[in-house]
DNA sequence: TTGCGTGTGAAGATCCTGTGACCGGGCCGC
DNA sequence: GCGGCCCGGTCACAGGATCTTCACACGCAA
């Protein structure tokens, strides 16, 4: 299973209703000098299939902003002088961002005041990789627990359009009247090129492994073909790959398929990949 | 509206933004029986006007939710063996209450258990006061950040008028004569566009995680859509997405019966380009 | 051609939601 | 203090909508 998949089925438990949220990698900045401090976190996140990037020093507020990061991470000892001013100012200037002190020995008041400034979290170095990515994790968790949920971006692809946040696929402008579990099994195969196997869209969709000789998905798969065809005529979506699985992809049909034609006809709102999490 | 609807709405998402505003106590339970360590806690909390209750040992769930606290602070060592599997029913069933564990000396393993099942802090105790304060500050303030910025304002859709500062939804001039928790749900519904699962209305009425099986939200929206249908019975507000939830939407009644030309007759709504689905 | 995997239609089995009735607790007036 | 009312919450039932299963037809590969 891809990675990817691993991340999506994480938390899933009644079914994909959840799913999209966890999706994406989690993007974490460490502003740190210590080399032997930034392998050890580096190796462990890129295990857990997080997007680390490493500052050697402060860059502006401007810049964390634009790196849409979910978490923040600060030696303050790098900092020198101005840490606390730019604690605040980060702090301030984005409250949906976790941010976490990472650094050597340090007083009760000044443990009080990185916190009181706006900090999630203080670790005091030295300190285990992994306890720093529990309470990295708890913070994130937290802030994103009171997110107001994440506007799921609506794709177009071939003649239809996916809504997640309606739980339906138009066509233009009528609804397919989809079931909850066709339209999750139609926006899965949507988001992903290649094709997927039996057992992975079942245990994407149902949330737990498919029992041998199951046939759910392929009667799925033929409801939601003909919801499709009877919205959207002159194509074919979803393609089977003979003792594979099923692929999703918009041709027209009739002629053979146009490569290029279709490459153009997929490039909906496909970007909507790296939602942002915080960014207020 | 009676003095105890106001309570009722503790800890929840749309009602917490009054609360805050009215400077409502915050409210703390520890668990602990460390008399010396309550004492400074007391006194430091008292200067700071919040509701301390002291624990001496592990209380329901059910307690905890009745509390309508903000923060928890535990002592593992006092749960005993349970310990674990306490925590963790309790971060999973409020999943909205900031939970700290303060407790003696432990193994990097304690902790990262601990906060994997979900405590947003791990502080070690001898500790000092005013630390773990900001450290509860700092879990419940991530907790609110993002109920803050609600907006109080009337908003109509519709024919109905919603009004968060009388509590209250009038049509024609008329009040609709909603219950404090009938409101709530109402008022969280027409904030949002898209569908809204019973798990995540019950989440931000309610305040924490629903219990399987709870049919609460379902009988709100019947009471509503009786008040609903009473006042305005023109129009439809609240729609069932089968297998999936709640979507509010005013739509006109009666003549949507062919979706081609309705398309056009969508005059009082707000949104959507597209027809409905699976109107209730 | 055989053997297996897939498409298809239909018939239960199952699950989900609407609904009315009911119960207990808190609040108010008496 | 007492009784009634209002409100939140639970329960069981009924009707639908949806899912699963099954049998059979069809197509692909060897």
């Amino acid at each position: 299973m891809s990675p990817e998949a691993r991340d999506v089925l994480a938390g899933n438990a009644a079914g994909a209703a959840n799913q999209q949220r966890a999706n994406h990698r989690l993007r974490l900045a460490v502003i740190d000098r210590d080399p032997g401090f930034m392998q050890v976190l580096s190796n462990r996140l890129d295990a857990l299939g997080w997007d680390l990037r490493g500052l050697s020093s402060a860059v502006t507020v401007d810049a964390l902003v634009a790196m849409r990061l979910n978490a923040l991470v600060i030696d303050l000892a790098v900092l020198g002088p101005g840490s606390w001013e730019y604690l605040e100012r980060v702090c301030g200037r984005l409250p949906g961002l976790a941010v976490i002190v990472c650094t050597g020995p340090s007083s009760v008041a000044q443990r009080v005041r990185g916190l009181r400034l706006g900090a999630d979290a203080w670790m005091t170095k030295p300190c285990h990789a992994e306890e720093l990515i529990c309470v990295i994790e708890a913070a994130i968790r937290r802030h994103r627990r009171n997110e107001m949920p994440q506007i799921e971006e609506s794709t177009s692809v071939g003649q239809i359009t996916i809504r997640p946040d309606l739980y339906q696929a138009y066509a233009g402008g009528a609804s397919l009247e989809l079931t909850a579990r066709e339209f999750e099994i139609l926006h899965l195969l949507s988001q992903s090129d290649r094709v997927l196997r039996r057992e992975e869209i079942y245990e994407r969709v149902w949330g737990y492994a498919m029992a041998h000789g199951d046939r759910s998905v392929d009667v799925f798969v033929r409801k939601l073909r003909q919801k499709l065809r009877a919205a959207s005529p002159e194509w074919n979506y979803i393609h089977t790959h003979f003792g594979v699985g099923y692929r999703f992809a918009p041709e027209r049909d009739g002629g053979e398929a146009t490569p290029d034609a279709t490459e153009d006809a997929r490039s909906g709102a496909r970007e909507s990949e790296f939602a942002p999490a915080l960014v207020g």
